[in-house]
DNA sequence: AAAATGTTTTTTCCCGATAAAAGACATTAC
DNA sequence: GTAATGTCTTTTATCGGGAAAAAACATTTT
């Protein structure tokens, strides 16, 4: 079977929704630019969508011939790259409960149950291996160290130092640099946020990710940045499976963050300082409210 | 040819010096645990041992019927496992020169040129991403970032902010704790070497790694804990290709670390501060004095 | 009965093969 | 002559298979 052709499909999806939009498609190279695949992967779509009758293509010409119904589109589920699959197979299982800290984990049993071959789960878990989870013993199994208090706290001594040192370098950035637009856009977004935070709040994680990548990248320092993939990751799954008080917490974790900016436009390294502080403090705890300590195993 | 037995091979030489030292040789788990590897394999090793009259072997007794001569041994390069093959081929591409920033990394040519199957490559390139010298496109080539000046500033940075954090957590280790046993190990092989300096010196990478992982590990924080490997795999590979100075090099970083030690014992955290600093100073001067700004490719 | 040896099963490591996707080259249209 | 389309080549992503190594199970020895 060799390879699916979700990059293929995902992209056809898209292109469906661009077809709403106009009358005409572009150029193969621009429309590969704008899905962001290649002109053979654009190639494969124009000639499905003549197929199927939803355009009529003649060489330069792709005019729009009917609306896309919701049978023209690929099910959700056949967009999704191996990685991702195996990925969230795998978060599913850990977090899920029933995976202790020292438990052996096994390629072969992990490749049979998610149904892939062994070399995309050997793969999997060697880029998964840099989130210190797990460990690999040479020639042997991998062992789960688990999402422990331990781990969570690790992590954050981790992320409080990188933070507060991206901080104080993106508040010593000059007047005159494009951050400060991508700032403004961010408390713009806060503020949307903050005042229909009752039904959006859900909203809130991406935002949050976008506004941290935002900082860390001022550090100019790739490890900085690399480690914010850690923590957001942690943060997607832990919170994707661990909803309570998710309104109660997105609400303070915005107010923390209109402060933390509005400290960061005031360029004063005190401030900065503190409200930074302030809000990795109450990240802290949230986090480590939601592992409890005598972690034990339950069912999925 | 799928898997070569290099593990049995590495073991079995390893055994063979075992043979130099006793009569007999113990049980077959007590060999599996010493040399570190399974019972089949001891098996396997025994089973050469006996065809090339090395030894007798009647199930518990081992006798050794004679010492091994030279040409008993595996050859070297046997020994040698396909990622630590690849990795070495790898950088030495790398450090060698001709490796420009943003070039591009064709795992098939890779594989082709080392000799190996795109697999092992592949797992190898996914492996050594995150040491930040190279980052992957998805569905498409790797590009590499190069180890340029940058790249060591970025580096040095992150190592200050945990050797010390790190230090600081040593020196507040109580008085009991077995560090303080392995410091005072380390203090004396240090001298050692220290007063055979002259001909000694190039024993110093293996001490100085032993030494910076016993102070990063008082951090109890995986990922300062694993951040050494980025450091430790530079530094192995880039001095391995750049000795110029190194006598003279090696023998100031001895003294910075008895320094460094007498202000680790001292418990003073001023002291530990600063004998810190002056050492992580020097080891970041003498890093980037090796790279030249305009780096232009060199033939290997 | 504890610990070794003997035997069998399972898992890891690695390759070659193949479809999907990207990329390069050749040709045509504007 | 620039930028598109048409065609061909190369590379990546993934699988199944097979030898090496580990692990599990069964049997013997002390």
């Amino acid at each position: 079977m060799s390879k699916s052709n979700n990059v293929y499909k995902d992209a056809y999806n898209r292109c469906l929704r661009l077809l709403d939009e106009s009358r005409s498609l572009p150029s193969e190279p621009e429309l590969g630019t704008l899905l962001g695949v290649s002109r053979t992967t654009v190639r494969s779509i124009l000639a499905r969508m003549e197929e199927t009758e939803l355009i009529d293509w003649n060489k330069r010409n792709k005019t729009v011939l009917r609306a896309p119904q919701p049978e023209d589109f690929f099910p959700e589920e056949e967009t999704d790259s191996l990685a991702e699959i195996i990925e969230r197979s795998f978060m599913r299982r850990l977090l899920a409960g029933g995976a202790e800290a020292g438990m052996q984990i096994n390629e072969l049993e992990l490749a049979r149950e998610i149904g892939v071959g062994t070399t995309s789960v050997r793969e999997f878990l060697i880029r998964f291996s840099r989130f210190g989870l797990i460990e690999k013993r040479r020639n042997s199994h991998w062992v789960l160290k688990g999402f422990t208090r331990a781990f969570a706290l690790e992590l954050t001594e981790i992320r409080e130092m990188f933070e507060l040192r991206s901080a104080a370098a993106f508040a010593a950035l000059p007047e005159d640099s494009a951050v400060w637009a991508d700032l403004d856009r961010l408390e713009g977004e806060h503020r949307q946020l903050a005042s229909q935070i009752a039904t959006r709040f859900n909203e809130f994680s991406e935002l949050d990710e976008r506004f941290h990548r935002l900082i860390h990248r001022a550090s100019h320092n790739r490890f900085i940045v690399d480690f914010y993939d850690v923590i957001a990751m942690i943060f997607h799954y832990h919170y994707q499976w661990n909803k309570a008080e998710e309104r109660q917490r997105n609400e303070v974790a915005v107010q923390e963050h209109l402060a933390y900016i509005a400290a960061l436009r005031s360029r004063d390294p005190g401030k900065v300082d503190a409200a930074c502080r302030k809000h990795l403090k109450s990240a802290r705890q949230t986090l480590l409210s939601s592992i409890p300590e005598g972690r034990q195993a339950q069912p999925a």
